[in-house]
RNA sequence: GCGGGCGUAGCUCAGAUGGUAGAGCGCCAGGUUGUGGUCUUGGAUGCCGUGGGUUCGAGUCCCAUCGCUCGCCCCA
């Protein structure tokens, strides 16, 4: 195979049952969140590139190496979106509906990412989310995470999926707790991988989710954000873990999660599984009221998550049996027309029908098994001369003639 | 950007010490011109990832390169 003709690094193909366990992944979190009252939008998969530039920060790791950044034929600088909230949050400001609170956005759709693929990583990779944005209150945030939790389980998987919850605390909260990390963190420095000495310069907050195991025995005897609470912010987290209670969600408090971006604040929570290598988030959100603002809305409170679905496809236990068919078989050549009829027929009457475009009966009879039809029609001419078909039961191996008009009755 | 593993038929894979490429599944056709699954007979299929080197001779050894994969880093 010439490189040509290769996808993309990163990039790759949905077909038969790949798709089918993508597309049920999409539809359940889609039904399920319709329930919880959220709308689905549509945003474009390109944004001007200082849509996620300014609320990634200009010079960050991932907007210097890890965005699909290109230039367009005008000369404007446009990105392929990396993630859903940033250009759901542009939209809001775009179409005026900050004046329309609170908004209840479903989205799901294609992401971009430049970064080495691995076991459930990919270039492109496709997500759902939602965002709730305006509440400022925890119930929403239960809320939130009570409808990720009812899509996981709806998808069967909530037995093989933790869910974790922690808070960032607010601005406040988070500045005193950084600071005693730092603390923390720089005594013991020469027991820190070398990574960890990079991160304890440039995101010590990350050192809290080190797989070194060195770092995680020194992480082990950390201090959690917990003491360094304003009574607020301890409120607010007291008043979420109530709910979640009362929503019926089960969690598990994990105080390593933690957050890069300075306008996340309060509730974090992620659904993680060990069944994905490394990989182990399914699902991560939390609240985010400095975002809209950062953009250049008005102060906007609003917390959301993503998942991806090419991981929650990967855990589902099974794939997505495909639709039963009819397959409808001609006899001979002279046995097509009649053939037809059946087929549009089943089909006006919303049954899944489909017929071989060539081959004897035989043939046609072999293909109807392979495609794992249901039930065959089999018209020859003695049975159109009697105004009948011979429907056969592909499963019991029965058949029996049916009136040409009671066909699609008979097949329902 | 860094490290491990792997590239042989459509798929999964076998090919000791170098001797001119195989199996299973799948596919096509016959046994069966109005009946699928099971059975049976026959058939097609390969730039052995690519380029170079060693050798009388390379799927096999050496070098390079590309790709896939798992992990590290990063994780919005």
């Amino acid at each position: 195979m010439t490189n040509e003709l290769q996808p993309v690094r990163g990039t790759r193909d949905l077909i038969g049952e790949d798709q089918r366990r993508h597309h049920h992944v999409v539809e359940t979190a889609r039904r399920v969140a319709a329930g919880y009252g959220f709308d689905e939008w549509t945003t474009p998969i390109f944004e001007t590139t200082a849509v996620f530039a300014r609320t990634l920060g200009e010079t960050s790791d991932v907007v210097t190496k890890e965005m699909y950044t290109f230039q367009d034929r005008g000369g404007d600088s446009v990105t392929l979106r990396p993630e859903g909230t940033a250009g759901v949050c542009r939209a809001l400001v775009s179409n005026g509906l900050t004046q329309s609170l609170p908004q209840k956005v479903f989205y799901a759709g294609p992401m971009f990412r430049y970064e080495r693929p691995q076991k459930g990583r990919y270039r492109q990779f496709h997500q759902i989310g939602i965002e709730l944005i305006g509440p400022s209150e925890p119930l929403a945030d239960a809320e939130v995470i009570a409808c990720g939790w009812h899509i996981i389980d709806a998808l069967g998987i909530a037995a093989s999926t933790v869910l974790e919850v922690n808070t960032l605390g607010d601005r406040e909260s988070r500045q005193a707790y950084r600071d005693a990390l730092i603390g923390y963190f720089t005594a013991r420095k020469d027991r820190l991988s070398e990574d960890s000495l990079m991160r304890l310069d440039r995101n010590p907050l990350r050192i809290l989710d080190s797989k070194d195991a060195g770092d995680r025995a020194i992480v082990a005897e950390a201090p959690t954000i917990a003491a360094y609470l304003t009574p607020e912010a301890a409120a607010f987290y007291d008043t979420l873990r109530r709910h979640l209670d009362r929503f019926g969600v089960p969690f598990r408090e994990n105080p390593r999660i933690v957050r890069g971006l300075d306008y996340y604040g309060h509730t974090a929570f992620e659904f993680v599984t060990d069944a994905l290598g490394a990989q182990g988030t399914v699902m991560g959100g939390g609240r985010y009221d400095g975002l809209v603002a950062e953009m250049g809305g008005p102060h906007t409170p609003a917390v959301g998550w993503a998942a991806g679905i090419e991981r929650l496809a990967m855990l589902l236990h099974e794939a997505p049996s495909v639709p039963g068919t009819v397959a409808v078989v001609p006899v001979n050549e002279q046995a097509e027309p009649a053939a037809i009829d059946a087929l549009q027929q089943l089909r006006r009457a919303g049954i899944r029908a489909e017929m071989a475009y060539r081959g004897n009966m035989r043939r046609r009879m072999e293909r109807a098994n392979r495609i794992g039809a249901r039930a065959a029609v089999i018209l020859g001419p003695d049975d159109i001369a009697q105004g009948v078909a011979q429907v056969k039961d592909l499963v019991s191996g029965t058949q029996e003639p049916v009136s040409l008009d009671a066909l699609a009755d008979r097949l329902k």
